[in-house]
DNA sequence: AGATGGATACCCT
DNA sequence: GGGTATCCATCTG
């Protein structure tokens, strides 16, 4: 009981009211995100020369396996009501790929309330309750109901008040203190860490007033990615064998390694690049 | 390794 | 409507 008191203490404290989060207030004016929102487009920020540019619809606008590599080494902004910038590298995603993928929410083509945000536009946030206490994100892709979900990030900003947020969402007692390795190292630590909840579901990464995803200028090369089977999906089936979960290889903030994958796509790419590439 | 936790989907009156 | 099995995970011992 005290836990969930915490827990709606926290996310009131963190989580803006959706008519604050959409109107400037004008008694108390904020920090505006990378670029301008809306409809009207300016010549100002289409120039590359802009500040970190903000990834708009286009980029979420591919398949969702090219989706789900293209996430990588991205950064993922998220900004609190107060003002606070949290930031993490993508370092791991799963793409789900629609009607035909047996391991997603939108297999045989499903849709309910819940998985609504699956079949919305690139771009559209797909936010559902795991084990009915925990939050994952996904990225809706081009496709009917397919998506990328994260996985893990390489926190880079803002670690001590995702240090916080993990600490006072979690169940247990103990006050143990959470490693940086910790924080963002899984699909519901991320959440936990940048205050992601259900009322992110359906929202536009494109447009949205506090997420959002800024273009790295150095993603990781064609070998850095790792090529392996989803989590947590089962052992049966062809589709819980299909290598669609990707990450960077070698990165520690990664949630779990597949040391065989990675065997096996050094040994692909040999075979690649024997054959003149 | 085992417990946890509750929303969701799906089946049944 | 109600009952139940399941669930893309995390934490602790």
């Amino acid at each position: 009981m005290r836990q969930k008191k915490q827990r709606l203490a926290v996310a009131e404290q963190q989580q803006s009211p959706p008519d604050m989060a959409q109107m400037p207030s004008p008694k108390e004016p904020r920090l505006g995100p990378p670029v301008t929102l809306g409809p009207q487009r300016s010549i100002y920020f289409s120039s590359p020369k802009s500040h970190p540019p903000r990834l708009g619809s286009e980029f979420f606008d591919q398949p969702a396996v090219l989706l789900a590599q293209a996430f990588l080494g991205q950064v993922l902004v998220r900004r609190l009501a107060d003002g606070t910038e949290l930031r993490g590298r993508i370092v791991e995603t799963e793409a789900y790929l629609g009607p035909e993928d047996e391991a997603a929410h939108s297999r045989g083509g499903r849709q309910t309330p819940r998985n609504r945000s699956m079949f919305m536009k690139p771009g559209t946030l797909y936010v559902y309750i795991i084990y009915g206490m925990y939050f994952c994100m996904n990225v809706s892709s081009q496709g009917d109901g397919a998506c990328v979900l994260l996985r893990a990030l390489e926190p880079l900003g803002g670690l001590e008040t995702m240090r916080q947020l993990r600490t006072s969402l979690r169940k247990g007692t103990s006050s143990r203190a959470v490693k940086d390795r910790e924080l963002c190292s899984g699909p519901s630590k991320l959440c936990q860490a940048l205050a992601i909840d259900k009322s992110f579901d359906q929202r536009d990464l494109a447009q949205d007033e506090a997420l959002w995803l800024e273009r790295s200028p150095l993603g990781p090369t064609r070998s850095a990615v790792v090529a392996a089977a989803r989590v947590g999906i089962g052992q049966t089936g062809e589709w819980a064998q299909k290598p669609l979960r990707f990450y960077i290889r070698d990165s520690p903030w990664v949630s779990v390694v597949d040391r065989e994958a990675e065997q096996e796509n050094r040994t692909e790419q040999r075979a690649c690049s024997d054959k003149n590439f």
